[in-house]
DNA sequence: CGTCGCATATGAAACGTTTCATCAAATCGT
DNA sequence: ACGATTTGATGAAACGTTTCATATGCGACG
């Protein structure tokens, strides 16, 4: 109740208590046992003066700061604060706290994020890193001596991961395409080496497979998630001499800058063109016509990736990285339609 | 560059120079003189080594752990996640980290997740909390003994605070719509003694005032910030035998549920309804037709937020609170348009 | 030539906990 | 009633830093 200017330590308590520190100790942390009598006492005294213990000084020396680490591209876009939002509620669920921090995608970032995180011996890290995952950056991760989760990136056998299925869902929704009679269908995603990008890729030339068919190449534009991107590379294919007939957004926002692209040609959803975006958002369900969409849970990506670090600081055996996969669907809605002939 | 299995300390570092810690320590923090050879020497151990300072034993010593915490209502919501982004931005560029969390507009939650933070020993906080800050939760706050910014709450004169100036942006909203001859505008926003939606209603007044109408009080409907009160609050309205011509949605994350609502009783935009939106979104952009908003600079309150706090933490000096008011705008979109007559 | 002062390095204390080896007191069995 | 055992409290060490009061070496000055 009562609050002193300067902050009371458990030494205060243990003078108040008339008892040793090591005492309240035991006490705060039910430990083996204490007379009933002394514990009141304690308790009393912990009561009274409002006490509660410095989380720092208890880290430093157990060794564990019960904080998790977050470094992802870009927390602003819905999407990805979605899975925030569910691995926190795991998290504080657990008494875990949760640093966050924006990459922007950019190498130098993840980085000196990362050594942050090290210093501040954060017990375990999430993260969906832009730098590829090998040579140099590899042994790095790996010498952080944290546990990782990797979000939505190619797995590896010394940390967990959790991916969405984009392959799959991918693949639904360029054979659904091609099953309305779209053949020339392009598909615009990320940077190709990144493991989001490149399984949609994958899908894509699935689909395509399935069906006998061959892919104009000239038709996957790929390098950048940004919504920008999305604007200029579906201006760049409405613009060509033979425009596809449907386009597959393959970014979490780049939805936006699609749809500005179609709007800015004047072109009409899905009378001129099919549209297909990636991960469900008020945007597509709202739109006129509202956007079918490849998505997946990102909510149960957050929980899957925050259930992994607590399982692997629970039980400190240092097993094989686990991998899980979330499914992927297709939902279809009006923005789709048969190629006009 | 080379890594132990297990981790060193400036302990080690000292050894492997052959100086005292106190000497390293003197190194790191560019303290007073040393002399350049040991520097060096110092230095090299340390590259070699790969040593980084444990931040916790840092904390626990200089009292400062570097890092501000974050209670929001839901950073799932774009607006405040952009919120968040921004002031991320200003406080990673002076060297603090951020720790975030949802309150879920939760009253035990946020006392919950304040005491938390409390214990890390955070430098600050930022937080727009949705306990009514008096009497014994406003106490407690005090007590809290963390510098605080408010976020989007009345000013009190203990603490900083940001504000966005909803009053005058509903008012010029509520203006331009009864303008255009609307007589019948409804407000939805959410719990009423909250900042947010206290200066909406108040805009909302006073533009009334100006025109020398009176309102219809039913017109007005409070009671939660929820997208699902968005769709609640407009079906009753649109439902009532009188129904408004116009629709101001008054709280950040409430017009999908407000659009929903309209679509669902097959009205169009703006020819039965004309709508109105708080904050911009992809959504109120991109919708057909695009959705007029009173909105604000979110990215400013978020670094208005977080440059306070810095500004406090540097300058001890206790000084009265400091309160920022961030203009809104309204931007005037096809939503909108004359009444129905 | 002795002493003063300055420049630098040292070692220990301190930050607030937890834990562990002791130690004192109480309880038990015979 | 007395040693053996258990129960429960104690005090100090340890976690990895920073900082502060000393200590040392060295050139300069009287």
């Amino acid at each position: 109740m009562a609050t002193r200017g300067t902050k009371n330590t458990i030494r205060d308590v243990a003078l108040a208590a008339g008892v040793a520190v090591g005492t309240v100790s035991r006490v705060l942390n039910g430990h083996s046992t204490v007379k009933p009598e002394i514990k009141r006492r304690v308790q009393r005294a912990i009561d009274e003066m409002g006490y509660s213990p410095n989380a720092i000084a208890q880290s430093m020396r157990i060794g564990s700061t019960f904080t998790i680490g977050c470094v992802l591209r870009e927390i602003n876009v819905p999407q990805l604060a979605g899975f925030v939002r569910a691995a926190h509620d795991v998290l504080d669920e657990a008494g875990f706290s949760l640093l966050i921090s924006n990459s922007e995608g950019r190498s130098e970032r993840e980085r000196g994020l990362l050594e942050r995180l090290a210093r501040r011996q954060a017990d375990g890290v999430m993260i969906g890193p832009y730098t590829p995952i090998v040579g140099e950056f590899e042994a790095f991760l790996r010498e952080l001596g944290i546990p990782i989760v990797l979000v939505d990136r190619d797995p590896v056998d010394w940390a967990d991961g959790v991916m969405a299925d984009h392959a799959g869902g991918t693949r639904l929704a360029v054979e659904h395409l091609i099953g309305l009679g779209h053949r020339r269908i392009a598909l615009i995603t990320g940077e190709k080496d990144l493991y989001p990008a490149k399984e949609r890729i994958k899908g894509y030339y699935k689909a395509y497979e399935a069906f006998g068919l061959t892919v104009d190449p000239s038709l996957v534009q790929t390098g950048s998630f940004l919504p920008s991107a999305g604007f200029r590379f579906a201006s760049a294919l409405l613009g060509q001499r033979n425009p596809p007939t449907a386009i597959l957004s393959g970014g979490i926002d780049m939805l936006s800058g699609v749809l500005r692209a179609i709007r800015s040609r004047g072109m009409s959803i899905p009378g001129d063109i099919s549209v297909i975006g990636a991960g469900n958002s008020e945007l597509a369900e709202l739109h006129t016509p509202p956007i079918s969409i490849v998505s997946w849970d990102q909510a149960e990506v957050g929980r899957v990736a925050a259930g992994l670090l607590l399982d692997r600081l629970r039980s400190q055996a240092a097993a094989e990285g686990r991998h899980v996969l979330v499914p992927n669907e297709f939902h279809l809605r009006a923005s789709v339609g048969p190629p006009r002939t």
